[in-house]
RNA sequence: GGGGAUGUAGCUCAGUUGGGAGAGCGAUGCCAUCGCAAGGCAUAGGUCGGGGGUUCAACUCCCCUCAUCUCCA
């Protein structure tokens, strides 16, 4: 059976009992930042599952995009070695809120196993915990599988917990009977997890059981596919083995033959689909935080690839069959695959650049080592500084039979860890305050329509506290039922302006939305008292809020000016959408040239003044994409989305507000384009009025500067790059005539004595730099026997002592010495010395001095 | 978020207790040649990433900052 049809056939079997299919999320969690994956089925309904968010169904099914590569489950080191272990993967999972539990888990899937994918019966075995007895029964009993068949397990194999304190309980597994050609570790293969979530662990340990117990079910795709499709190893799949047979051509070697050959086609097969996935979610590899896991993944393939003696970039080729593998579920793919493309093949060449810093390392290093111990700092250094892959520097030490001191290395691995550790500042969770009256402090926005509205206060919090009332003074949070007010989302910032009635000035400076649902309005009460329950008057600032819809209608415009312009390739990767300026960040390879951001300013202000409608619609997600607008990560599951449309030009998801009609954004202007990280640029642009003033400004400066230089606006240019070559002509020639004056000086100036058969020149010039008395001094020092020593008064009061090369004093000791009279210092060669003074008088006593050292 | 490395001519890079900014390639000009590969000579090109400090003197030492690379969280 193809894996396509299994993940179809799982889902409509589970539709037909009733369950919303819900497409499969983002793999980045939504609200959760202690995940930084999702790394199992149930992620996405985790604030189900803890209560804080309900769903209008109480049956869900999915096959969710996981993937395993940080954290708790870091299963990367195993990729590849296994025939199991994934970095991405699919889950297929139904869940249950509240709704069916144990029995109906069990009888679904039996009958899922038995009947759809007709697995023989006598080779299923199932485990249970050893303290649940019940689902012990329901197997014996109702799906009659015999004992000996039923294995009773213990904490470690069947019992499930989300996190430390939350929801838990036992699991039961289901297992196939692979024969006896394998091993005992491998014959019994588990295909299905059955969670029921009956308890609740509170922070002391102690265990209550749930009111209303749920269930959670998770079957790998994968692994189920090669069971179904008779296969040893995962990676012999429908939907995998095409970038194995990709990587054999890409090679020239054959799987199957060698194992280390194979490990490293597993982990370019496996590591290929999970970079394509997560590029095509917009995570781009970079230093930190996704990127940062994404990158490593990406790099490993491409270290295996070179093992296998693939030595050029070649990951972003394979990107086209792990597309055409996964189309089906996910069509999406397919739009992206250029992008996809583009970011892992600049991202390859990269990492093969720092190998082949790292090789160069290596050589000098062991030119340098006598030994033939590696020492665990260069291994460090190597590592953490240059980025050297450590499993390629391990091959090379071997080849050339050195060891390795890997015990210093993991010590020094371990320093930095506990280091980045310790300045680690977790980010800042939800307020506590929010999620306890969350059901409770709904408000509903009405601001796409109203600026203004009548409303009744639900709850004021002071100092993260519910509160009665605020008096005068005082700032606080105030919650109402309708609002106005914008909460910062998607990139807008938040609306500000008053909240009023007969008795209280309130007065807003920033709207947030701490919870789904909940708007909170965070500012001071300036006159009066605001009390729970009043009625009030919440109103925006109108002004603020047009000059916000210009900016964030504008980026839309930007956004689709950029695809114009380069097609697929750029995407958002972060926006702000402000009062005063709009900043946007996306994907793109390279600066952006003058041309390319007057092209694209000329082609949005081009649609501004055709003066198109915007269209707001709201319809269903898949509607939505269908239509071929442009959604940016963030789906929600069921929900309907707001399409904004304006014209012909942009369609995208958004929840932001926009103006009417595209003329109203008046002018767009960039003010700057710069770079984020590798492959993201910063475009920041400004609209309407804002616009107007920025251009104002400029010209403003342009007539000031003109009119300072003389010149017009349009020889400006052309008269400050004359006037600057001229400067530089100037400063040679003052430069010339300074060294000519110099040594005109000094022709009168300087004397000759002869002492003990040296030729000793002295003076001071009035007007010479040290470089001037430098070149004074070899023209004289060029004849034997000769010392000269001049002092300088300006620009700086320096002091020059040199020698013929032919004698052997050491000026740089000798300068010190011989200044101490004019309190001066100096230093420099031993043929050569320069130093500064204080006082000019004290030259007869150096003078003196000096003759005495020759 | 915390470390480490790098930043010098258009490009690739030297520059060692702080004391005259350099090489190779490229560019330009001249010479040479039937032509080509190439050769000879000469020249231009530098805010030594930016800002501050220490010093008689900073590419060099210290502090801050930006960009790129890299490790960790």
């Amino acid at each position: 059976m193809k894996t396509d049809e299994i993940r179809e056939k799982f889902l409509s079997f589970f539709e037909n009992k009733g369950h919303t299919v819900v497409k499969s999320s983002s793999i980045v969690p939504k609200n959760d930042p202690t995940l930084l994956f999702v790394n199992a089925g149930m992620v996405p309904f985790k604030n189900v599952f803890l209560g804080l968010e309900s769903l209008p169904y109480k049956r869900a099914t999915s096959c969710q995009k996981c993937f395993r590569v940080s954290g708790k489950h870091n299963d990367l080191e195993s990729v590849g070695r296994t025939t199991r272990h994934h970095t991405f993967f699919e889950m297929l999972g139904n869940f249950s809120f509240g709704d069916y539990f144990k029995k109906e888990a069990i009888l679904y899937a039996w009958e899922f196993v038995t009947e759809v994918l007709k697995l023989p019966k006598e080779k299923l075995y199932v485990s249970v915990h050893q303290k649940d007895d019940e689902a012990y029964k329901l197997w014996k009993e109702l799906v009659n599988i015999p004992e000996e068949r039923i294995w009773r397990l213990g904490d470690e194999d069947n019992f499930w917990q989300m996190g430390e304190t939350g929801p838990c309980g036992y699991s039961s597994e289901i297992y196939i009977d692979r024969g006896e050609k394998y091993s005992q570790d491998e014959r019994y293969l588990e295909i299905w997890n059955l969670v029921f979530m009956q308890f609740n662990k509170d922070e002391s340990g102690k265990i209550e059981p749930l009111a209303k117990p749920s269930i959670d079910t998770g079957m790998g795709l994968e692994r189920i596919a090669s069971v179904l499709q008779g296969k040893d190893s995962n990676f012999e799949i429908d939907i995998i083995m095409p970038i194995i047979n990709f990587v054999e051509e890409l090679s020239r070697k054959s799987y199957k033959t060698n194992e280390e050959v194979d490990i490293a086609m597993r982990v370019i097969a496996d590591h290929s689909r999970a970079c394509t996935i997560a590029i095509s979610e917009g995570i781009i590899p970079s230093n930190e935080g996704r990127g940062y896991v994404i990158r490593k993944v990406l790099r490993r393939a491409v270290r295996f690839g070179y093992k296998i003696g693939i030595k050029e970039e070649f990951l972003y080729k394979t990107v086209d069959v792990v597309v055409d593998t996964l189309k089906n579920p996910y069509p999406e793919l397919e739009m992206s695959k250029d992008f996809v493309k583009n970011i892992i093949k600049s991202e390859e060449s990269r990492f093969l650049e720092t190998l082949e810093n790292s090789l160069e390392l290596f050589d000098r290093y062991v030119a340098e080592n006598k030994s033939n111990v590696i020492s665990g700092e260069f291994i460090f250094k190597a590592y953490d500084t240059y980025g050297f892959p450590l499993d390629i520097l391990q091959e090379m030490a071997h080849e050339r039979g050195m060891t390795l001191d890997m015990d210093t290395f993991y010590k020094l691995l371990e320093q930095q860890k506990e280091e980045s550790r310790k300045h680690f500042k977790s980010e800042e969770a939800v307020e506590d305050i929010y999620l306890s009256i969350k059901d409770k402090a709904k408000s509903t926005f009405t601001g796409y329509t109203n600026t203004e509205e009548h409303s009744k206060v639900l709850f004021i919090v002071k100092d993260g506290k519910l509160v009665d009332e605020l008096k005068e003074q005082e700032e606080g949070v105030v919650i109402l039922d309708k609002t106005p007010f914008y909460p910062e989302k998607g990139g807008q910032i938040g609306d500000s302006g008053i909240i009023e009635n007969k008795d209280a000035l309130f007065v807003v400076n920033d709207t947030k939305t701490p919870a789904d649902g909940v708007i909170i309005h965070i500012g001071k009460l300036i006159k009066g008292r605001l009390k729970t329950g009043a009625d009030v008057f919440a109103k925006i600032d109108k002004e603020r809020r047009e000059d916000i819809k210009r900016h964030h209608t504008s980026t839309h415009l930007l956004h689709a000016a950029l695809r114009n312009m380069f097609g697929e390739s750029v995407r958002q990767a972060g926006s702000y959408v402000g009062d005063e300026f709009l900043r946007f960040d996306f994907t793109f390879y390279r600066s952006l040239k003058q041309e390319e951001l007057e092209a694209l300013e000329a082609m949005i202000n081009e649609e501004i003044m055709k003066n198109e409608e915007v269209f707001v619609r709201e319809m269903p997600y898949q509607e939505a994409i269908k239509t071929g607008a442009m959604a940016i990560f963030e789906e929600k599951y069921g929900d309907t989305v707001r399409v904004i449309s304006a014209g012909d030009f942009s369609k995208e998801l958004c929840g932001g507000t926009h103006v009417k009609r595209t003329g109203d954004i008046g002018y767009f202007k960039i003010i700057s384009e710069s770079s984020v990280g590798a492959g993201i640029r910063r475009i920041i642009a400004k609209a309407g009025r804002k616009a107007v003033r920025e251009a104002y400004e400029d010209s403003k400066l342009l007539k000031a500067i003109s009119q300072e230089i003389g010149a017009n606006k349009q020889n400006l240019l052309e008269r400050v790059l004359a006037l600057k070559e001229e400067l530089k002509e100037k400063e040679s020639e003052i430069s010339t005539l300074k060294a000519k004056l110099a040594r005109l000086e000094a022709k009168s100036s300087i004397n000759v004595e002869e002492i003990n058969g040296i030729k000793l020149y002295y003076g001071i010039l009035e007007e010479a730099s040290l470089e001037n008395l430098r070149e004074i001094a070899d023209s004289y020092r060029q004849h034997p026997n000769t010392v000269v020593f001049l002092v300088s008064k300006s620009p700086k009061k320096s002091i020059l002592l040199a020698r013929s090369k032919d004698l052997k004093y050491d000026m740089s000791k000798l300068i010190k010495d011989v200044s101490k009279p004019m309190q001066g210092s100096g230093g420099g060669r031993e043929d050569l010395a320069q130093g500064g003074f204080q006082d000019i008088n004290g030259f007869k006593a150096s003078l003196d001095l000096l003759k005495k050292s020759l």
